[in-house]
DNA sequence: AAGCAGAGGTAAGGTCTC
DNA sequence: CCAAGAGACCTTACCTCT
């Protein structure tokens, strides 16, 4: 596919679906087109309430059913605001609490997974339809490799990614955001260039034009703490960071990520548009409702610990995989975070051992503050036929069986 | 016998993404 | 006094084996 000696330039697009969460939550709900509306937080009961009581005709629910913002109590985050309620200055990532100050008007909807996997799905087997190498990159965006398809080239990418937005729409109502440029790093960059149902067409010789007069933090892999470090040095524009000396860079990011930012800031990006991977690991965690002590809140967290436990095995058999390094996550009421892993002699999907490996990882972690945050993490995966016949390795690490009822005996439930 | 280099594993922390 | 959940990847340190 990236083909050194390839006739044709590459064209990759990525496609971006515009509000994805709220744009769903607008299809089933279309009176609330043009409101503010959010999309975040955890379940509560006037939720299923509202679907239930009105049962089968969602459109009929007049706009004052619908919970607000404002009278939200908990510790949620907004996963995505429609553009009415982007407006306030709310957006994804922020506080409930917060974003409850700024529109409190908003109409607060939790997140629906299973329709958003339906329609992820959807747009998805739509798209690879008309362009077989698709990259799956989470719910709400792919990349697709314009190259050899028939047309992928014509306008530069524009026409096929017309044809991908219509044939979307079409399916499912919902719009989407396509950029098409030589490569992901850039085909990224552009796809929010027009949103939303916008398409944007980036060439080799554009990238001054288009891509350097945008703060560093565009680029796909520069993130809050990177963008800041850059800003200290002086550095805010993708232009400037292309300009920057190279060696100077590496010295202060490092020899690997220095290198990838100066190429990265001129656009140049050969990685291919992969079409399968396997997962690496499986993790869950949860949020407490308040603050817990391990001490004072043992039998509590002691059930969380083992319920985390028993999904995280459950989603391991469900998909087919067996993992051997059991870790464990903890944050802090200062924000602080903590993991610790145990590596077992054999994978497994089992949840007694998982929690048992859990544990044993959990007992070497500070536990004298607050804990805001539980995670259980199983990770070296495999899947679950394949045993992992060679590499039965040193096993040094094993916990002996005298640590088990050592364990038992502290008293300590983990 | 001691020391070193390189490979590979493991552990912990951090950053980044949607 | 705000700040989720799930996952990938990187760096550093340390260990063991050869």
């Amino acid at each position: 596919m990236s083909d050194p000696l390839a006739l044709v330039p590459r064209r990759i697009a990525h496609l971006d679906m515009d509000a994805f969460y709220a744009s769903v939550e607008l299809l089933r709900y279309p009176q609330l087109k043009g409101l503010p509306v959010v999309i975040g937080g955890g379940w509560r009961k006037e939720d299923e309430a509202l679907r239930m009581a009105h049962g089968h005709a969602l459109a009929d629910i007049p706009v004052g059913a619908f919970p607000l913002l404002k009278d939200y109590v908990g510790r949620g985050v907004i996963t995505t605001a429609t553009y009415a309620a982007r407006q306030f200055g709310v957006g994804s990532a922020m506080g409930l609490m917060k974003a409850a100050k700024l529109c409190p008007q908003a109409i607060l909807l939790p997140v629906d997974f299973e329709e958003i996997r339906r329609y992820s799905r959807q747009f998805k087997t739509i798209a690879s339809s008309i362009v077989p190498q698709m990259e799956d990159r989470g719910v709400d965006e792919i990349y697709l490799d314009f190259t050899d398809v028939p047309g992928g080239q014509r306008e530069g990418g524009r026409v096929l990614a017309r044809l991908i937005q219509k044939a979307v729409f079409d399916a499912t109502g919902l719009t989407c955001s396509v950029g098409v440029a030589p490569n992901k790093l850039v085909a990224k960059m552009a796809s929010e260039f027009n949103k939303p149902n916008g398409i944007s067409i980036v060439q080799p010789g554009d990238l001054q034009a288009l891509v350097w007069p945008l703060p560093c933090r565009k680029i796909n892999g520069i993130g809050p703490k990177a963008s800041e470090k850059l800003t200290g040095l002086g550095i805010h524009t993708i232009g400037e960071l292309a300009a920057a000396d190279p060696q100077w860079l590496m010295g202060h990011f490092g020899k690997t990520y220095g290198a990838w930012m100066f190429e990265a800031a001129h656009g140049r990006d050969e990685r291919a548009v992969v079409t399968e991977s396997e997962p690496v690991s499986m993790s869950r965690e949860t949020t407490f409702d308040r603050d817990l002590h391990a001490v004072h809140d043992r039998a509590e967290l002691g059930a969380v610990f083992t319920r985390l436990c028993e999904q995280v095995a459950a989603d391991l058999q469900r998909k087919g995989y067996v993992g051997k390094t059991i870790g464990i996550k903890l944050r802090y009421d200062d924000f602080k975070i903590a993991t610790r892993d145990t590596t077992l002699p054999a994978a497994t999907a089992d949840a007694a051992r998982i929690r048992q490996a859990a544990g044993q990882s959990l007992k070497r972690a500070p536990l004298e503050k607050r804990l805001r945050l539980l995670g259980v993490r199983v990770g070296s995966l495999l899947k679950a036929g394949e045993s992992s016949d060679k590499n039965q390795a040193p096993a040094q690490s094993v916990p002996a069986p005298a640590a088990i009822n050592s364990e038992a005996q502290t008293g300590w439930l983990f």
